[in-house]
Parts: C-alpha cells; sequence; structure tokens
DNA sequence: TTTTTCATTCTATGTTTGTAGAATTAAAAT
DNA sequence: ATTTTAATTCTACAAACATAGAATGAAAAA
C-alpha cells in the first residue's frame, strides 16, 4: 500500500532525521505546523501500511524508517516508467535527457558517470 | 489541482488516442471496465479540473486532453526531483544512472544522446 | 508539589476519491 | 414502430485522507 501525500511528507522529514521523536518531526515542518495529534495520526496510518515503525524509550518513542529512501524511490520511478514510457527504462532516459534543463557542465558530468557504469558491466 | 490515480488512467488512454468519444475510452480500458457512469464522472471531475475538454459532435462529445502527457510528466517528474533529490537534476541523474538496469547497449545509446544534446547548448 | 509540557489514543468532521445505479434522451438497428 | 444501444446528468455511498479537539497520563520544570 502507498503512501498519501501528506504521508509521503511526514516520511521524508524522517528520511532526513533517521530517527526522531514526535517533536523533533513536528519542529522540521515548514509553518504552519500542523497539530502533534495531526501527526500522530499520521505515523499511527504509516505504521499500519508498514512503512515506519518505533522504539519505545522511557514514555515516548522514537520513530524510524523501514522502507529506505532509496527503495521507495525506486518503486516510485518504476510506476511512473511503466505509465509514461511503455516500461522502456532507455526510453525515460532519453526523454529525460532532453527535457530536462541540465547544463552543458552537468551533461558532461553524467557522460562521465555513464562511461563508468558502462566499464562496470 | 493534480489528478487521482484512476483520472490519471484515463488520461493515459485519452492522451494514446488524441481524441475519443466515451464509447472509445470505454473499450480502451482492460477488463474488468468501469460502468459507463464511472467513466463519466471521471471526465467531469477532469473537465472541472481543467485536464480535459470536447466539441460536441452531433449527440455525442469528442474528448480530448487540454494538457500535453510531456508537460504532465515533466511537473511530475520536477516534483520528484525536488522532493528526493534536493531539487538537483544532476544528482537526480547520476542516481538513475547508477540504480536503474539500463544494459551496456543502453547505456551506449544515452550517451549519444547525451553527446547530441552538448553539441546542441 | 503544583503546573506545564509532551506523547498518545480515541473520536470526529469535512473533503476527495472510486464506483456506479436510476432516469432521461436520442440515435441506431431491427 | 419498437427495441436496443450509447451518452449524459443526478444522486449516492463507502473508503481513504487531512486535520485536529478532548481526554489522559506521565515526566519535567517551577
Amino acid at each position: 500500500m502507498a503512501l498519501s501525500k501528506s504521508e509521503e511528507q511526514l516520511m521524508q522529514i524522517l528520511w532526513k532525521k533517521d530517527r526522531a521523536y514526535m517533536k523533533d518531526l513536528i519542529d522540521a515542518y515548514p509553518d504552519p505546523k500542523p497539530a502533534p495529534t495531526t501527526v500522530a495520526t499520521l505515523l499511527k496510518r504509516m505504521q499500519d501500511k508498514n512503512f515506519v515503525d518505533y522504539k519505545q524509550l522511557g514514555r515516548s518513542r522514537e520513530y524510524f524508517a523501514l522502507v529506505k529512501k532509496k527503495d521507495y524511490f525506486s518503486k516510485q520511478m518504476n510506476g511512473m516508467i511503466k505509465n509514461f514510457f511503455n516500461d522502456s527504462a532507455s526510453q525515460f532516459a532519453s526523454f529525460f535527457t532532453k527535457e530536462t534543463n541540465l547544463s552543458k557542465q552537468e551533461l558532461e558530468d553524467l557522460k562521465k558517470l555513464i562511461d563508468q557504469e558502462i566499464k562496470n558491466k
């Protein structure tokens, strides 16, 4: 089951902090900050979906992500590639290179990276 | 305002067909096909969100997309890049090259594309 | 030790989404 | 002319989501 928009936002905060208490999470929100109960509700839903868990420490809980940002991202990516590019990653790559505004320098760097990857095959 | 999941699915169909009647849209759905009223509801909501419009032809309507697939996709992409890569497209590109399973051949092709792009700058 | 702060659970409400029946109309097929 | 098919609007309802007040408990600060 996927995360909703606001759950995803909270997840981003958690990923950035790695491990955090309720309060830290709320602090990390941009203004206007949500009510603590709102965050608690979100956290509980995310637990149910198995995206986060916590460790009871004294009276409060240290929350942490069960899903790695990278893995979550990959799944999103795959979904988009499937939907928009007929499941072809290379078709996607081509689109990406043309449509995003990478500077000449960035393109050069990317090329180097690709060379690196080619060597690793 | 963004499209919901099922609206997006319908949008994909519409993009593929470019212009289509209700019936064509339903036909294009994989089984189990939704009820016509379901599609009608979605279309109306998508009109409200200014993603589609139609041209009345006789008793029925020829629907068409107001938003280009490419533009919609770019917006999605930007959102993801912002969220996951700190708004850095090149950071994203690097991730992409390493994490997706492009074959050696695909990487070579991609490199050619990039060269092309560099020349266009 | 009284008050304040923080975390948590339970409950609740308004909104959005997914899905479609009923009713109506009009065209097309028989 | 009657039946079937297609399109549309209106209404509806359950599930998911966004958001948070009330209540409770316990720790920390005063």
